[in-house]
DNA sequence: GGTGTTAGTTGAGAAATGAATCTAAGTGGC
DNA sequence: GCCACTTAGATTCATTTCTCAACTAACACC
């Protein structure tokens, strides 16, 4: 291997909320090092496959659990000697946001949800990985759509509220959501959908307007991590 | 080389403010492909002597210019078969903002300095780069302390007021600003400094505070790029 | 000492925010 | 069928925050 030459690796944090937590999808490692660790889905970059890292991103992330995220933004590179045992190396780490729903147990045995806010014992540097795309997510929620994601298909206001407020951690003033909502100026009501089987007033339901439903470029996003 | 190693590359978007217009600094190839055409500064990452890439960054920024930036931020990975007319093709971008005073033509005659606002003609992927860190910086500018950097080491509000219109591209509120300033709580005044050499008020001076002035980790920064 | 220019502060009016209240729309008890 | 209960969603209004303009301050120059 020339001096020049290096491998490269992408990394995918794969996010979910559960029980009003984030938490990260890991798998158990098959392969030294840290065989049997429970560590982030990742795999080498095959230029001669993989159009781009994003494309590496979602094809390791299919390849290891099936998923495609509908939500998929590049979050940082991460590279030196220390993060691998065997020497130097360098990942770009990805961060996909999936509703609960396309996590469930039976489908997909071989996740293990971990809460991301004790967070420890991951192998290589899989925990500073892992809080760079909490801390990215988080921040983005004060002021973006990005938390819409964390939902299905469709969904109430008072239930993306409430993805909101378990994301930072702290309650919202309905009216100021509504309001920002409003202005974000990205949801749509399902026309007569409503909310089933609770014993009071259902909610309207809502999902993205098509224009952001599909994802934008990945540059465009990363570019812009506002 | 096998099918999973790659070669990777370091560019550095260098930015800095001439007659109130974001300017980046580019140098002349000197190899194939595009040998003479102005480009980012930019070379291979060297496992066996750089810590990581911002420090391959640091090197080749200080080896192609002399400069060593007081900001230095990782901004996104590039990659794909597009960006170079080689092939497949990886390069982890940083974005670096230094003060005019420091890229004065007499001490750097072979960097062109051009405004990033019509650019245009760059060789592989350079223009989509050098308009992700500018739109990274104003993105960034509009609520964090970044375009301190592109003062000198001491300044007036009035003057950093300037540089924060020059790249939002609108007038601020003076008062906001300085509210703004008071509540971000990273400035100091120079005791007993003032402006000189006006024919009116001089202006009180003032340098970031001793804690802000290191640079944070790289990790750090690049996860929260608010 | 007066004048012009820019620095920095003050205060009134406008706009955004947030807590509490009110009305609406369902289910289930009786 | 009517009433109580619960949650959705709109409205009200006090409070805070922002914005603009005017005002005072400090210097150089004439």
């Amino acid at each position: 291997m020339s001096r020049e030459t290096i491998i490269c690796t992408v990394d995918v944090v794969l996010l979910s909320l559960k029980d009003a937590a984030l938490h990260v999808a890991l798998l158990r490692r098959e392969h030294e090092p840290f065989a049997g660790a429970l560590a982030l889905p990742g795999g080498y970059v095959r230029a001669d496959e993989d159009e781009d890292t994003e494309s590496a991103a979602a094809r390791i992330l299919f390849e290891k659990t099936a998923i495609v995220s509908p939500y998929l933004e590049q979050l940082a590179t991460f590279s030196g000697r220390a993060r691998d045992p065997r020497g130097w190396s360098i990942s770009v780490a990805y961060y996909a946001l999936v509703p609960a729903s396309l996590l469930e147990l039976e489908h997909h045995p071989e996740i293990q949800l971990l809460a991301v806010d004790p967070l420890k014992g991951l192998p290589f540097d899989h925990r500073d990985i892992v809080q760079a795309a909490v801390a990215r997510v988080r921040s983005k929620s004060s002021y973006s759509s990005l938390p819409v994601f964390l939902c299905g298909e469709q969904f109430t206001l008072p239930q993306l509220q409430a993805v909101y407020e378990a994301l930072l951690g702290e309650s919202i003033n309905k009216v100021s959501f509504r309001r920002k909502m409003d202005e974000l100026d990205i949801l749509e009501p399902v026309q007569g959908a409503r909310e089933t089987g609770r014993a009071n007033r259902p909610a309207q339901l809502y999902r993205l307007k098509q224009a952001y439903r599909k994802l934008l470029s990945t540059t465009d996003r990363a570019i812009n991590p506002d």
